[in-house]
RNA sequence: GCCGGGGUGGCGGAAUGGUAGACGCUACGGACUUAAAAUCCGUUGGGCGCAAGUCCGUGCGGGUUCAAGUCCCGCUCCCGGCACCA
């Protein structure tokens, strides 16, 4: 019995409660690794619990994270679509500095709203299974990699001149330096000579690079992390000095420009300039290094306007005995290929400047394939010209040719650099994973056995940063002085921690085994579960927190924890949500609560507006008056149900064919995350429809809405007079048969241009349809006085009359 | 400079090479109401026309095609990323 004799009318409020108080009950979201059934892995970035709170830009991706989770659940998967918390980081710590109060404290404060808010969505997380990486049972394991990677000597720690952001006082590592700018605070960011715990990535450079091309991931995502690795080919080679038997090593892609190198130039921090510099040159040079050494690193990069001063050195060209000059300049970075270059300024583009500018030698040694020399600087490829030998040769070949002799003389060889640099590691911060390393005065560095991790953070009583490139933690003395595990004689812990990027390196793992105090989780659920299929989130971390879980990833593979490479399988990154064409912030003060959205239009109606805001990956304004037209949409669905219900409508062959039209358009949709076309095709339906329809299509109309407005869905499903979860029901599959359509209509062109439409039974023969669109005045119009030469018919869609 | 992505009504946006503007918002008109809100119905790319109709229209200029928002060539503007990586 469903039929009921009052209408009544949509209370978001009371059916949203009682749903979200029923999945609790029922915990119909509560899942087990099941090994009958296949699985889904459903992914959200995890956040980090920001004083602030979620606002509708953080809505968007967990709506549509949870629509896809619900999506697949209704197919028959086991779903596992977690929550949790990058909780270390930077905010707590400086409220803490603020306040003296623990960030503990904050953090937890900060979480408790989180989840509160979260709960709003609806969306189906499985609660417990809840992570924070600022747990000791959960960091335990961050500090455990980090031990793995030590045994492997992946990490490694080096005095060497990094950037520091002022500000955050502290290290940061190349992929947080955003156009010399700290990624996190926007301060410009300085170099400082301090002592860094390094993860040797680079040595992944080659398999980040090449399997990035197995990925499902967007196209911008890839090329950023392909240029962002940089590989390139090229060979070293030796120049020797003129006067003396010293030789230094440059790094070139162009061997094939070697007779064009007029001049060499050395990083003003390569070493090896203090040798070189001749006594009538060396005031130039100290001061030239001195300035350059002062500049940021953002003033470095602000002016390309080329400096320099010569050495007084020369070097001997090897490919024809030439001297030339050795100079040195910072337009040459220290910490790329050799720190210094042949200078080749007829095919380079900064060559070619710094030669104007210091009026050096420019010789062109590349023609174009006419043999003709272009106007230069020409970097292109071409043949080879004033090159003694290799005159002729393509540059292809040339590249060989000379790298493949010079290489008998043993003075070259073929490489391959990458622009990605090893992993800054260490922060001088209190607010993050310690480092479980132990300096011995006997036995030197040595690892914290992997029995005693976790290393918990001390109490403290201060967590201001001391700024000297020394971790708070390092005036703890209790916590600081220990004893050596190897030798047993005091000894001292390590003091920097780890950046907020290392608890979510590998964090998807914990969720398939959260609680596990053995292991970082039981092998046959990381089979089972791993690897991620659809991971949701913000294209901010494309070089950050996803390089990194991808190294983590692929040495987890090495030591055996995984059985793949890559950790995300599909990538898909939503788009923000501005105001007034801007991203929301607090500091901006733009930010539209979610709170007082649900309050007043309900969690249903926010979801599908959200999803109905634009398409996913682009970025959307808000529109306070777009969610009306939504909740209108939400009560319009109610009152049809509510309509039928009161009366007996019978199931037509039409009303059949309607339903799996939706059927089929939805799921198309879902799949092609148009997810703002399956709510346009919602509200296209109901306009179709009218005022009531008959069971079935009510009963397929409430499981297809499930995914976006669970809520209702439920609610639904119940006043059909059901007593268990629409959840557990199956995603409908549209019959091809009635998609069939019975009559079509075709649109008539005459000569191409659209002159009306005829609409047709669909078993209509061209004959047919001409004869009809003859009856269109329109149509007869332009065919006045004018031969018809043919007619292309393309079946129930156009009809194109060509006529001269 | 290099690499991506994009430019469609008043707005957000739809369109496997096949009737451009679905769906929604806004605005306007109407119904209901003592009135308003809500709801429902209608109109809503621009021009001409009483109408039938007709012309123009997807950043700009060419091209391919029976047919182009969609494909190709050249430009332009906007957004994002990288940026002295030899």
């Amino acid at each position: 019995m469903y039929g009921r004799d009052i209408m009544s009318t949509y209370n978001h409020k009371q059916i949203e409660r009682k749903w979200r108080q029923a999945w609790e009950e029922n915990q119909i979201y509560k899942i087990k690794a099941d090994s009958s059934r296949p699985k889904f892995y459903c992914l959200d970035m995890f956040p980090y619990p920001s004083g602030s709170g979620l606002h509708v830009g953080h809505w968007r991706g967990y709506v549509l994270s949870d629509v896809w989770s619900r999506y697949k659940m209704l197919q028959g998967y086991q779903v596992l679509h977690p929550m949790g918390w990058d909780a270390f980081g930077l905010p707590a710590e400086n409220d803490a500095i603020k306040r003296g109060i623990h960030p503990s404290i904050s953090t937890d404060k900060n979480i408790a709203n989180f989840k509160r808010q979260l709960h709003e969505i609806g969306a189906m997380y499985d609660w417990d299974r809840e992570i924070n990486t600022t747990d000791p049972d959960y960091f335990k394991w961050t500090q455990w990699i980090f031990v793995q990677m030590y045994k492997k000597g992946l990490a490694y720690r080096k005095q060497m001149p990094i950037n520091f952001c002022p500000s955050c006082q502290t290290g940061l590592a190349n992929e947080e330096v955003v156009g010399g700018e700290c990624e996190r605070c926007g301060s410009a960011v300085e170099k400082r000579n301090l002592q860094q715990w390094m993860l040797k990535i680079t040595e992944y450079a080659d398999r980040l690079l090449g399997s990035l091309k197995t990925l499902d991931w967007p196209e911008k995502v890839l090329k950023m992390q392909e240029s962002w690795i940089g590989r390139s080919e090229g060979a070293e080679i030796s120049f020797s000095l003129a006067d003396s038997d010293q030789q230094f090593v440059v790094y070139t892609t162009r061997p094939d420009t070697l007779f064009g190198a007029t001049y060499m130039v050395l990083a003003p921090e390569h070493e090896f300039i203090q040798q070189i510099t001749t006594p009538e040159q060396s005031k130039l040079v100290q001061s030239y290094i001195e300035k350059s050494l002062s500049k940021s690193s953002i003033e470095r990069m602000a002016s390309k306007e080329k400096t320099g001063v010569f050495t007084g050195a020369y070097a001997i060209n090897p490919v024809n005995q030439e001297k030339i000059p050795i100079w040195i300049s910072d337009y040459v970075l220290i910490d790329y290929g050799s720190g210094a270059i042949m200078a080749v300024p007829a095919h380079d583009d900064r060559d070619y400047e710094f030669a104007k500018v210091f009026d050096l030698p420019i010789r062109p040694v590349i023609a174009d394939l006419n043999g003709n020399v272009p106007d230069l600087p020409f970097v292109m490829d071409g043949k080879l010209v004033n090159s003694g030998k290799y005159d002729n040769l393509l540059t292809a070949d040339g590249k060989k040719a000379i790298v493949a002799d010079l290489a008998n003389l043993g003075i070259a060889e073929a490489t391959v650099k990458f622009k990605m640099r090893d992993w800054v590691f260490s922060r001088q911060r209190y607010w993050g994973e310690p480092i479980p390393i132990i300096y011995c005065d006997d036995c030197g560095e040595v690892l914290v056995p992997e029995g005693e991790l976790p290393i918990r953070l001390p109490e403290v009583d201060n967590y201001q940063p001391t700024g000297t490139g020394e971790s708070p933690l390092a005036a703890i003395e209790d916590w600081v002085n220990t004893t050596c595990p190897s030798c047993g004689k005091p000894a001292k812990r390590e003091t920097n921690t780890m950046p907020q990027w290392a608890g979510s390196c590998w964090y998807y793992l914990r969720y398939v085994d959260p609680q596990n105090l053995q292991a970082i989780a039981d092998p046959n659920r990381i089979k089972y579960w791993t690897p991620v299929d659809l991971y949701v989130g913000g294209v901010e971390h494309a070089v950050l927190h996803l390089l990194y879980s991808r190294f983590y990833t692929m040495f987890l593979h090495d030591i055996g924890v995984v059985d793949f490479d890559e950790p995300f399988t599909r990538l898909f990154n939503q788009g923000m949500v501005t105001k007034e064409g801007v991203k929301m912030s607090k500091s901006k003060g733009n930010v539209v609560n979610p709170d007082e959205l649900v309050e007043h239009y309900g969690a249903d109606s926010l979801r599908i507006y959200e999803l109905f805001i634009g398409p996913p990956e682009v970025d959307a304004e808000w529109m306070d008056s777009g969610i009306e037209g939504v909740y209108r949409f939400i009560q319009r669905v109610w009152n049809l149900f509510e309509r039928s219900l009161t009366t007996t409508v019978a199931s037509t062959k039409e009303s059949e064919q309607r339903t799996h039209r939706l059927i089929a358009t939805v799921t198309e949709r879902i799949e092609a995350f148009k997810l703002n076309t399956v709510v346009s095709a919602f509200m296209a339906y109901l306009n179709e429809v009218g005022n009531t329809t008959d069971k079935q299509s009510l009963e397929t109309l409430a499981i297809l809405l499930g995914p976006m407005a669970p809520h209702l869905a439920e609610e639904l499903w119940q006043i059909l007079g059901r007593t268990s979860s629409i959840f557990l029901e199956s995603w409908p599959v549209a019959d091809p048969k009635m998609l069939v359509l019975d009559q079509v209509t075709v649109g008539i062109q005459v000569s191409g241009k659209t002159r009306g439409a005829v609409t047709v039974s669909a078993d209509a023969s061209q004959e047919d349809i001409q004869a009809e669109a003859m009856t269109l005045t329109s149509v007869r119009n332009s065919l006045d006085g004018k031969e018809v030469v043919k007619v292309i018919y393309v079946p129930g869609r156009i009809l194109n009359i060509v006529a001269r």
